[in-house]
DNA sequence: CTGAAAGCGCTTACAG
DNA sequence: CTGAAAGCGCTTACAG
């Protein structure tokens, strides 16, 4: 493989000035430059981007650990996009993208041992949670890191969210307008920052039409298919059971929609359901599922795009993603003669 | 950041005893090696390893690139399940994952780019195509890589495949004992290697009972959902349709699903359906899916496991993964007063 | 505009 | 058993 000297021999100058015509750090002679990008094409050179990154303290690579969360048991949802999401920007700008999982020896293990080797430039972090340890340590180790999802108590770091209050609101108001007024709500673990926003979405659209809330109604489960057909199961336990549900993740009501059906009731005419995420799967349930759209490849790439401009030494701008309810068929008006 | 020389001041010896305790790579006397270890602690020193990747010429990071093919337009189907093999056996190894995806610029360009970049050690290649050109340059530029697939032509290389032909063979005669003689299947396309095997499986079952092999039931489709629902769809256009239909992917069968229920028919009462590689929407179908089960998790970590031995040196052997079938609920027997 | 030299943080023969 | 030194392949002030 051929190094930088190779090329400096070939060229007839030195390694320096190799070096300057790779990166444009200094003006060099014309004839000069010719020379060295003639020898660079003559022997397929590329910088060794390991002797680079120590030199410029720098990777050029960008650090994701997978949330155990999400791909405990079941099936990662969104995780696939995300990630797709991260890749294609990062390579925009000519970085890459490490990836590791979630140790077993607590949440924090992965992200140090990630960020001890040095191999990355900055992370980005998903699933923020209350008490999360990750962005007081990427914070006080001064680690660049972006998040999906906002920040608790009064930490400071760039990330996007989507607005889980309005998507659940508009969703919970459209079940609403389609005169039902027992409506379940189906809701992350509280331990997740977006699990209270959602359900603040619920408790407002129900308040503003002067429903009274019915604690039994709501339910928290694990962002698993399972755990939404645990919470369903739950739900049509109840005498009268809800005539409607929102869901907070389309993984989840996916179970709920397999509880549904073992009860023997149709999804769509028997029982709505809205669910939350819009994964690729909502299109093709049966019926198709009525959803609020959350961009995660967007989102992946924005993110991408953030920590780099971070790296930089930029400054980049949080925001809030506002959702979008995607109407298909998973619900129905209420009829009163079923 | 402390670095290997701030702990050779702190523990009063040299960098090279430093290194020595740190790598095992000379005999260090107990004394001296635990006020190094003593220092280190102290420090909280972790060793930078871009600077041993340069030194040691090897990285500690195996590279993965997605395939365009699985994430083109529909869903990532078991990406997401191999990757998470991948990396979370790497990681008992010590190794990290880089991801990439495949560049718009030619299939080989992204490959190029990863090993130029010297940023890895070794890289996995998932989808074997005939006529494939990363075996060649891999092979060529004596980058060690292990394939999820087996080599076409006369290409030498470690590789896990499952028996495709074995699988299908077996899934169809499972239909033909349920006693449907006129079974459609829907293929994947066929620049894929293991697109000819999984053929050769339909044909062997079928000839064994002497069925005449009717073309028109024959069919080759994009690995998406809608690949399969446009199968489907010609295959419900024929006259008679097929009374039972083997897929050969979930993915493709959850749109054949799809294009079955849209004619008003039922699967697993008008229409028989077989799916190949057991992903995870597979036992959420509406009926449940019956499959021909590959383990790509474990396919991952196995591949995983295989390129390390080969980085280091070793010479890991190929195997063929004997797929298993599994019945759930979208086969029925062939009714005659249908 | 170009070269010589120091140095990034390690590992690894080579002495002793 | 331990140290001094070279070197991995680059970048980057510093001279000139």
């Amino acid at each position: 493989m051929a190094t930088i000297k190779d090329i400096a021999k070939r060229a007839g100058v030195s390694v320096g000035t190799v070096s300057h015509v790779l990166n444009g750090t200094a003006r060099v002679r014309k004839e000069t430059r010719e020379k060295v990008l003639k020898a660079i094409e003559e022997l397929d050179y590329h910088p060794n981007s390991i002797a680079r990154s120590l030199r410029r303290r720098r990777t050029g690579t960008i650090g994701f650990i997978m949330p155990a969360l999400e791909r405990s048991l079941d099936e990662p949802s969104y995780l696939m996009d995300f990630i797709a999401g991260i890749v294609d920007e990062s390579k925009q700008y000519g970085f890459d993208v490490l990836i590791a999982s979630e140790s077993h020896d607590g949440e924090l293990a992965s992200y140090k041992r990630m960020v001890k080797s040095k191999k990355i430039d900055g992370c980005i972090i998903t699933c923020t949670k209350k008490n999360d340890e990750r962005p007081i340590y990427l914070l006080q180790e001064k680690i660049p890191f972006v998040a999906f999802g906002r920040p608790y108590n009064d930490l400071k770091f760039p990330y996007i969210d989507v607005d889980g209050t309005l998507g659940v609101y508009k969703a919970v108001r459209y079940l609403l307008d389609l005169k039902h007024n027992r409506i379940g709500f189906i809701n992350l673990p509280s331990e997740l920052v977006c699990s209270e926003d959602r359900l603040r979405g619920y408790i407002k659209a129900l308040k503003e039409r002067e429903i009274e809330i019915d604690s039994r109604l709501i339910i928290e489960g694990k962002t698993t298919r399972f755990g939404g057909y645990q919470a369903m199961k739950k739900l049509l336990d109840l005498t009268p059971p809800p005539t409607a549900v929102m869901v907070a993740s389309d993984l989840m009501a996916l179970g709920a929609i397999k509880a549904i059906q073992e009860a023997g009731l149709v999804v769509g005419r028997d029982i709505s359901i809205v669910g939350f995420d819009d994964i690729r799967e909502a299109a093709y349930t049966n019926p198709p599922l009525t959803t609020v759209r959350q961009p995660v490849y967007k989102i992946g790439s924005l993110l991408c795009y953030m920590l780099i401009q971070l790296i930089e030494g930029e400054n980049p701008e949080s925001f809030v993603i506002t959702p979008e309810l995607i109407v298909r068929d998973s619900c129905a008006p209420l009829s009163l003669e079923k």
